[in-house]
DNA sequence: ATTCGTATTTTGATGCACCATATTACATCT
DNA sequence: AGATGTAATATGGTGCATCAAAATACGAAT
């Protein structure tokens, strides 16, 4: 028997405060990777990220060891850290996973979402289509992510949704450069709004292709500029 | 034209050295929570930590970190760390994502395995069948880790085998719980003898199959436990 | 006995100093 | 010039002190 419960009828979870200096720098150092705003190869010291951030360094080198834990960092020599260069080893591998992972969270999506998220979806998209038409490649990248961890996160699997961000981690540093060289395909814009016809219909096949799809004609797009990259090293 | 070799014909990796303390009371962690050391709710503390493995507090304050990261051990209030009891929830979404990755590096290992490596497995699965008959539980638990992960990392994807690590990371504390009450199904067995001989004909769907099948059974056993002790929370 | 408020202890986060060593800049030699 | 050895510099790992805050032990009140 427990004992008498004396207020708050919802109960109302635990929440303490998530915001430590090492969590914080963590976050932003994250974000700046998947944002595409380090160029593959730059190196980063524990002191110039605890410049950069105004902390001491400590939480600085907590969030870099947190990073090379994801992968998003390398050691390129022992006192070393680089953001790492892609190569067409890691991009087959996270491609494969990463169809795998996202196809499920797609799947799995189209039963949970409501017309909130299909309105959201086709907010984005049409930010989208105005943000290529107006080669703003920055917030096209930030478009589309928010378009796809909309989905994913409808799928109600947060430790999957958290496994395809650890994914894109590795590939954020590399997305930036499909600019302006590699203007997106436009199919990349038809595959979403199959995506979206999909939701409508709680239809989680469609949802599932549609979004394989949209990788593959991603990765077309990645792979030729890490194969450039690939043949400039040699 | 890239300057003259002077040695070292076969070029040798860079290798620096992999362990400072940090790393290394990490890594010994996480082989403590695999392998079912501790049971779920048990309290972590940077100092107990760091004095178990003699070191300071920087070090198993780091391996602390990561691990909660990894989702291996969880804040119960901002300065508490336990280790997590396994939920109906967790488990449901650890396993879908596990049929998918799991079946994945099965899949792909058929194409890689070599008689060597089906020879490992028959020994190990030898063994797994002494160990069974003698109800050396922990010795059942480290070999049908060896059994599955042999098959995982001639994948030759080590990222995936890495997050499938992560994903047995959180089983892990309540694996242990199955024994003795809840003997390990014999039909385990059949399934790993059923996956080595799809590895011995080289076929992907077969081992698949196999693996997918055995993460079923287990999943009804750690269901079961986990119903269990959700019924006596209440 | 159980609940509640308070005092005591323990805890993690943070900043910082130290040191061995990795990295880099530089001068030298071929 | 390009390679090579060496000196100067910068770097990460580690331990530790400090502090605000959290966890806990304890005692009072109902």
């Amino acid at each position: 028997m427990s004992p008498r419960e004396t207020a708050l009828a919802p109960p109302i979870e635990p929440l303490h405060r998530q915001n430590s200096l090492g969590e914080l720098a963590y976050g932003r150092l994250k974000e700046s990777i998947v944002g595409g705003q380090f160029q593959p190869g730059v190196k980063l010291t524990v002191r110039s990220v605890a410049e950069a951030l105004g902390v001491s360094t400590t939480p600085a080198r907590d969030a870099i060891n947190r990073l090379i834990g994801d992968g998003a960092l390398v050691n390129r020599g022992p006192k070393t850290v680089v953001v790492p260069e892609l190569t067409m080893d890691v991009l087959d591998e996270v491609t494969k996973i990463r169809m795998n992972l996202e196809g499920l969270a797609a799947f799995e999506a189209a039963q949970q979402v409501d017309e909130q998220d299909v309105a959201f979806l086709e907010e984005v998209q049409g930010q989208l289509n105005d943000a290529l038409d107006g080669a703003r490649y920055a917030d096209v990248l930030r478009l589309n992510k928010a378009f796809h961890f909309r989905i994913y996160e409808r799928s109600e699997m947060p430790r999957l949704v958290a496994i395809i961000e650890s994914l894109w981690l590795r590939i954020g540093p590399t997305l930036n450069r499909l600019y302006p060289e590699f203007a997106i395909s436009k199919r990349g814009v038809a595959n979403h709004h199959w995506a979206i016809r999909g939701l409508q219909d709680r239809d989680g096949l469609t949802v599932r292709a549609a979004i394989e799809n949209d990788l593959r004609d991603g990765y077309k797009l990645l792979s030729e500029v890490v194969r450039a990259d690939e043949a400039k090293v040699e």
